[in-house]
DNA sequence: GGCACCATGTAATCAGTTACATGATTCT
DNA sequence: AGAATCATGTAACTGATTACATGGTGCC
């Protein structure tokens, strides 16, 4: 249950419309919890009939039509407590880990050439969050708020600098397999 | 379309039942592909209708009896097609950080418990992986199956040190932020 | 017989993905 | 008038989650 709150939360740093909304969540937000614009208009109906949020009265609603949304006081409330409500953590998945147990148990060495594309994938990640890092968060002018949307990127730099170490030890040992045999 | 081929994996590491896949999810392969017994039954019916698995002939077929699996020649090779076909990684969805996000805006302080939860969470499991790499790899006897899994293992310990890292600063970051004031 | 536990399932629901449909606006 | 693009949706499907159902075995 946390697009409905994604989408409070980019509404409320800045009201969107639902197109507005899916290029931000290409962006910024998609960065740690991505979305179609399918689930996001079908999740704005749903917000508006809540009571969470509302049409911009400018707005007249017409297909084909912009509809741009604010947060009202209830959905303000409704964010606040699913922030502060202890929620656990989702149990992890990742295919790529998977298929190389996969490769150790049938013996293949099919899957280094999707470890070389993953690395270059990664290497791009990590460069755009380091410009982020760059032009949004210069050293000087530390509000709380920065603090904090900081910490976040932190994680994102972190977490792409581990995986583009991991991929390339990964392909490290596999050019040492190839070199011994790795046939089961 | 994981969880077929993590099943698969894990019947040609060793022939099991249902109840006995539910408990190896729980241990080895849920630490990267998680999965309920329902989710496991349900597959098992359709791998054994693809005639990628079998029950072992000695297991009659009842309910409330158990009955165990074996990989087919077909099973093995298109768990082998899987692992060396290429996949784009999935999207990353991460709720802890899209609540950071979300504190940020609203101002709220209330997720720090939380954080600490997690810490603990994730310090727990981090031990719980190391105490593996400890008692499972041994630097001597390395044969090319153990190095790859030892890769995969050395994954969820740098991933869990990452997030107790993180976790760690974060905290520290909001312990600086009550003492200057964090509302919007 | 009653209880705990092993073992296998069914059903309902929900979140996310993929494919397709439609109207409005602007440019040539 | 036609094409490109902006903008908002519908529908079908798949994968995962949650709640519940049922039978079997061993033990007291």
């Amino acid at each position: 249950m946390s697009l409905p709150h994604a989408i409070l939360t980019a509404l409320m740093e800045k009201p969107s419309s639902g197109l507005e909304l899916t290029r931000r969540f290409d962006r910024s937000i998609g960065y740690f919890w991505s979305a179609t614009h399918q689930q996001i208009y079908r999740e704005l109906g749903r917000l508006e009939s809540e009571g969470h949020i509302r049409a911009l009265p400018s707005d007249r609603p017409a297909r084909g039509q912009k509809r741009s949304y604010e947060v009202l006081p209830a959905g303000r409330a409704e964010l606040a407590r699913w922030t502060a409500a202890s929620q656990d953590p989702k149990p992890y998945r990742d295919a790529l880990l998977l298929r190389l147990r996969a490769a150790a148990v049938v013996g293949g060495t099919g899957i280094e050439a999707d470890l070389r594309r993953h690395l270059d994938l990664h290497r791009a990640q990590l460069a755009e969050y380091r410009a982020i890092e760059e032009r949004d968060f210069p050293p000087d002018r530390v509000t709380p708020q920065d603090r904090v949307r900081h910490l976040v990127l932190r994680a994102g730099i972190d977490l792409e600098t581990f995986w583009t170490e991991w991929l390339d030890h990964a392909l490290t040992e596999f050019a040492d397999l190839d070199g011994t045999g790795t046939a089961d």
